[in-house]
Order: C-alpha cells, then structure tokens, then sequence
DNA sequence: TATTACTATATGCATAGCGCATATATACAC
DNA sequence: GTGTATATATGCGCTATGCATATAGTAATA
C-alpha cells in the first residue's frame, strides 16, 4: 500500500491516495487576486500558505490555470518590466471573477461539509471499535 | 459563468466550478465496509449520505472502484444469489483495506484543513471590504 | 402475457485536469 | 563564466471520471 500526497511517483491501482480537490487553485488564485494585483511567481508564494508545494507540477498548473482565466474575462494581466529581474505579467481580478470566487467559496463549503462528515462518520465508528 | 455541481454537461474552460476531492468515493466504500459487508447497490445508498448522487456517473465510478479494490486486494467479493432480485457481489475489508482506510482519514484531515484556510481567508477578506 | 419498474452489475468512449520534464530569458552575486 | 534566483511557458502522457449503454433477474400491474 502506497500512501502518497502531491507530486509523486504513483500512478497505479487504488491503494494510492491523492485526496486532493480538482481544480483548488483556481479558487486559491482568485482569492489572492482580490483586491490585489500580483503575478505568477508571487502568487506561487502565496499559494504555499494553502498547502501548495511550488513543485514543477504547481508551477505548470499555476500558469496555465491564470491563462485559462484570462481567456474567460475572468482576469486581465498586463506586461510590467520592473527595475529587477524579467519582465512580470501582473493579474489582476474582474468583475466576473469575483462573482466566480464567490461561488466557488460556496463550492468549498460544501465540499468542507462532506469532509466533515465522513470524519464524523469515522470518528464514530471507530470509537464503537 | 457557469456554475455546476456533479452530473452537468460543463466541460470547457476555468469558470465551471466543479470542487469535488478526488477518489473521494474510494474512502467512502472503505468507511461503510468498515466492519459492514455490502454490495455495490446498497452502498450507492449508503454514499447518498456523503453527497453522492447515484447517477449513472456514480454507479460506473462506484463498481469500477469496487473492482480495483478487490484487485489491490483491499476487498474480497462472493457472490450471493439471495431470494429475491438477481444475484448481489458482496464485498468485505480485508486487514490491508482497513488501513488505507486509516491512511485516507488522515488525508482527508489534511484536505479539510486546506478548506477551511481557504475559507478562513475568504471570510476575513470579505469583512474588510 | 406484455409492459413497466426496480434491483443489480458492468463496460466503452471521450476528455478535463494534472504530474513531470523541459525550454527560455533576465538579473545578480561570486 | 558559473551558479542561483526570478519569471513565464508548453509538450507528453496518464488517471479519474462523466455519460451512455448493455445485460438480466424479480415483481407488480394492466
């Protein structure tokens, strides 16, 4: 049996748990752009605090999730050459992204209910053990 | 924008908000196998509990992870041809199937605590506006 | 007896999401 | 000039899953 978190190896069978929620960065990357502008290598930063790892698999999904949103109205970006380092596309939230970010919050919470309560179903069975 | 549950004809782009844990109906057998032998029928009702739906989606989903399983050795199935209605497979843990039903409690323990960050910063966030 | 509905298991097809590797380029320190 | 941090991007391939469909036993009912 394999027990295994994000970024690895295993591909096989059911005895691998991933337990993650599909497509949780979108939320995550709407959430920071809130009232915020920033772009992809300072949101990664942000995007650990919620649990992402900054792997090569994050930084694909990270791009390519900003892209997509863009590409829905959901975010505008705009090229931004600072005195350091290469030049940054900056993001930066719309109007329909926070109404998505709302709803996706609503989403959330329902998926943070079914968590709870298969723990709760968890935690009671065990203890009758 | 679209949002969707389960069971929706969304399939393009990022404003379809889908948050669903992956494998999550994989702990869910486990949980209701938990010192229960059952079919795959009557554990469909039993995950209506943890939000499943047993549409035709889930019915596939279920039987397919009920197979794999079996084959990973996690459950063991007879098959037994009751009174009434056609013949049921019924499927009990095994001694390696309990414990990676241990492992995915700790799992989802650590998903929910993402969830509920995420939500904690929404909430703060929207109180500041 | 035909029809319908419920119970029960199973599989084929198509695709979205994502893990992993890799490419590319700037800036700066040593 | 070599290495490291910053910064964005894409190709390949696989897994999980949505949807449709096949199959069949039992039972009620028209």
């Amino acid at each position: 049996m394999t027990v295994c978190g994000r970024n690895n190896k295993c591909r096989s069978g059911s005895s691998c748990i991933h337990g993650r929620m599909e497509k949780f960065m979108e939320p995550s990357i709407l959430l920071f752009l809130w009232g915020q502008r920033s772009h992809g290598y300072e949101l990664m930063e942000k995007l650990k605090t919620l649990g992402f790892e900054g792997s090569s698999a994050d930084m694909a999904t990270l791009y390519r999730t900003l892209r997509n949103l863009e590409e829905d109205g959901m975010v505008v970006s705009t090229w931004e050459e600072g005195s350091q380092g290469p030049p940054k596309r900056v993001y930066e939230l719309t109007e329909n992204g926070e109404a998505l970010l709302h709803n996706w919050a609503r989403a959330i919470q329902v998926q943070r209910a079914r968590l709870d309560r298969f723990l709760a179903l968890y935690e009671q069975r065990r203890q009758s053990t």
